[in-house]
DNA sequence: TTATCAGGTATACAATCGTCTACTTGGCCA
DNA sequence: TGGCCAAGTAGACGATTGTATACCTGATAA
């Protein structure tokens, strides 16, 4: 009768349907058996020949949703490094920084090209973040300490010499994934201030490794002839005084 | 008699009912009526009594979480200022960091003492700051947004001379109060791990702020003797270089 | 060919839900 | 004293929920 999802098999409807649900609707755990299975068109008895229960549901989607998240800001972060995009060691502060700048804006962009292309998936995924369901939310909390390992890597990968010790890279990469989760849910709420809030993102980050070469390096900072990015100037390459 | 009593017990029995199962069991737009009702002892038509609708009693409830949630944390962030505290402006930056330093350090204490103190509170908040409900996350969001409008007139109070501009000031609280939802749930979360949260809590601050002096004052930074903060050593108070 | 079985359906049932109407109670005031 | 009214209770309603049992269908393997 109901042909509103025609594609895939049985559980993907009723993922689908459920993802659907959650990201548009009400929270994950409120969503009904019955209401699922009439999202994805199917009888409410077929439920129990995919999950036993909904929580099974749940974690299965969560499943998806934590690889998916993963292995796509993965690649997408990786895209600039693997182009070979190093900081030159160069005796020029100012052309390091502008290539560190140069590196956060692209990184950003895609990070923020995926959440608008999964929205859904990652709506729903954050909001388990402060869920009530402990098992969810702390396994989201791993998630996303799991990317910012990954972003970790990435940026000790891209450094390669000791600009900043590595537990203050990884404890930026850690704030710096916990900050984006306001950012990217404010880019995906207002379309009309995207680059707005896209500036702030890269300057939230810069301020953050600025204020650590400055604490563990302040000559460095003092010397530099790069020009800190204004909030309300569009921070499209770094000005470099002359 | 009392004012308060006059407008319903059962009105406060019903708003207590609802805040402790919506922060130990799901989430606020998930409760039905019937099990609010019992959870207050009350008969289920007695919640008409007091609410239309059951999204009345969140409004309530959101009321009155908003008006605890602002005034006692400015309550408790203003007391640094009361007590006439103010960066001294000398002439040598270690002292007036040292200064800084301390005040962090007090305001996040009494931040993370308040919300432990109304832990319920606070958590059903948060949750709804990526719920699904658009008018209880933007009323949130609101919120958090006062609170770091008043940390910003706090700080820029304390500081009164241009150690960084006014903007950078705003910019800096948004980021440090949406940051802190996240060190104040593990902080929540954690207990063992108290001073380690609070430690990163305000490394991330000092970070911060030192990032956006540096960004505007380079030299300050550079001739300044103190030390920054190790992040795995306890930040009793700022070590200066001899 | 036939038996098996995963995937989907139909019906039924007890429990719970939100909400309606009607009744009781206790305090307040004219 | 009587009347009013807010606060609470009792019972019933139709709708919806999760779940149990039984039945159907098409593919696959022996």
């Amino acid at each position: 009768m109901n042909d509103r999802k025609r594609s895939g098999s049985g559980r993907r409807k009723l993922m689908d349907a459920a993802l659907e649900l959650a990201a548009t609707t009400r929270s994950l755990a409120s969503l009904g058996l019955r209401e699922v299975a009439r999202q994805a068109g199917l009888n409410p008895n077929t439920f129990y020949r995919h999950f036993k229960d909904f929580d099974e549901l749940g974690i299965a989607m969560f499943d998806e949703l934590g690889t998916v998240l993963r292995k796509g800001l993965r690649e997408r972060r990786l895209r600039p490094a693997e182009k070979g995009r190093r900081l030159s060691n160069t005796e020029d502060p100012a052309q390091m920084l502008t290539e560190a700048q140069g590196i956060i804006q692209e990184s950003i962009g895609l990070v923020l090209d995926f959440v608008t292309e999964h929205e859904a998936s990652y709506v729903v995924g954050i909001r388990e973040l402060h869920g009530s369901s402990p098992v969810l939310r702390s396994a989201m909390r791993n998630l996303l300490d799991g990317i910012a390992q990954d972003m970790a890597e990435d940026v000790l990968g891209i450094l390669e010499f000791p600009l900043v010790k590595r537990e203050t890279v990884e404890e930026i990469s850690h704030l710096v994934i916990r900050q984006m989760t306001f950012f990217s849910m404010d880019f995906l709420e207002h379309p009309e201030q995207r680059d707005q809030i896209k500036r702030r993102a890269e300057r939230f980050i810069l301020l953050l490794f600025w204020g650590a070469i400055a604490a563990e390096s302040p000559r460095l900072v003092a010397d530099s002839k790069v020009k800190f990015p204004e909030l309300n100037e569009p921070v499209s390459a770094p000005v470099i005084r002359t």
